[in-house]
DNA sequence: ACCAACATGTAAACGGTTACATGATTTC
DNA sequence: GAAATCATGTAACCGTTTACATGTTGGT
């Protein structure tokens, strides 16, 4: 239910159009808080009907100018305050790393050389971005540099995680056999069952402690079932 | 579309029920993707149609052993090796952040000291699982001490990250005014519009480097605009 | 006999994505 | 006059969440 909350903050700055509001969407909040014009479009008359916005004006072409109201003020900065931000509970990128132990060792440690790749790649865009060179115009302001930080240092850690992890399934496999060589490219896919006994990603054996600790990053709470 | 791949990733390790399942969802992968039991009925009864997955016998209440088939291994390993994992897109915490201009720089402080606290908190209940402490019991697979390093990392990194943020916020406030009494508890919130003047978060100004920062930590891809 | 745990299913509501539809204004 | 941009709206679909509904088995 954030979406509201986006558009009462930009809207905090000042009077706007759907139209403007859906343009720095797409520049300034993609990559925080995406939202579609349609999506837009129907939260602005749902703010509207909640008293929360108003439209200031009608322009040109059918453009309405919405503005925030004193309600919508005093909801946007009690959602900022004190409500406690949740955190992202979906990491695709965790949960294969979940089921890094199903696919040969060489396929597991390919995988997390790509994500450290790929980190250290936008780590690297996002230095570019803090160190403006000359001919760029883009003042950062405080809360941006503050956001532009968090991702050169989270990208970094992340980095050099998938950089350590690669190193560690790498070194499991020379300990375990010599078999080093590729599987060939059989259609069946790496083991297929050796002997149907569970083991899973710490087994349906109870005990919560490594989803907890999959979960870190990326999300809240550990369920601490403790004893079981 | 991954509780899809969750599921089939979990009847890798071997046949289980619905039943089971959910409780591996809620015991192991709470943090990375969690699923209702809804949910999952739903998708078991969709892989089956699918083929990915088979009834493999009935048990006493109803209870129905699923396994996954050759054709759900196969997919299960594409997915695990060869489609790019998406970065969640969405952060409430980095999206306040964005917006932390629009509150007094006091409640912002606040804001980010909290972040810092919880981070923290978080990292010491990971800290305290990743050294068993001779009565615990809990053998982290090899798969499982990755993810919990993550956790541990990032946790810390952005544990850090806020400490910084708060002190800069708190450094900033002092260089403009010697105002740091508290604003009072007067219904008006914070700075109600002085002026009418655009200037939002980096402006609507056009130019996306600020949304591509923000981004950075939880989300994928700098939409380099570049010039505009 | 009762309760906890086992076990599965469906319906309604919500937020988000994709696609469709339409029209006005400015610029070349 | 054509094309780009401005500008808004609606419909269908999909995955997720919450709630409702129902029945069985094993242990005390």
């Amino acid at each position: 239910m954030s979406l509201r909350h986006a558009v009462l903050g930009l809207l905090a700055y000042g009077p706007a159009s759907g139209y403007d509001l859906l343009k720095t969407f797409d520049q300034s909040l993609a990559n925080v808080w995406p939202a579609t014009q349609s999506q837009l479009y129907t939260e602005l008359g749902r703010l509207t009907d909640a008293g929360l916005v108003t439209v200031r004006a009608e322009g040109p072409r059918g453009r309405k100018e919405y503005a925030i109201t004193d309600t919508g003020r005093e909801e946007f900065h009690h959602w900022m305050t004190e409500v406690e931000p949740e955190r992202p509970r979906r990491d695709g990128m965790l949960l294969r790393v979940f089921f890094l132990d199903q696919v040969a060792p060489d396929k597991a440690r390919t995988f997390l050389e790509r994500r450290a790749a790929a980190a250290s790649a936008y780590h690297d865009q996002l230095l570019a971005l803090r160190d403006p060179t000359a001919d760029d115009d883009h003042p950062l302001a405080a809360n941006g540099r503050l956001a532009l930080e968090y991702g050169i240092r989270v990208t970094d850690t992340v980095h050099h995680w998938a950089s350590w992890a690669a190193d560690r399934v790498n070194s499991a496999t020379h300990d375990k056999t010599g078999k080093t060589g590729k599987t060939g490219k059989t259609g069946r896919t790496g083991k297929a069952r050796e002997g149907e006994a569970e083991g899973g990603p710490e087994g349906a054996n109870g005990d919560g402690a490594t989803g907890a600790a999959g979960g870190a990053g990326a999300a809240g709470a550990v369920n601490s079932t403790s004893r079981r």
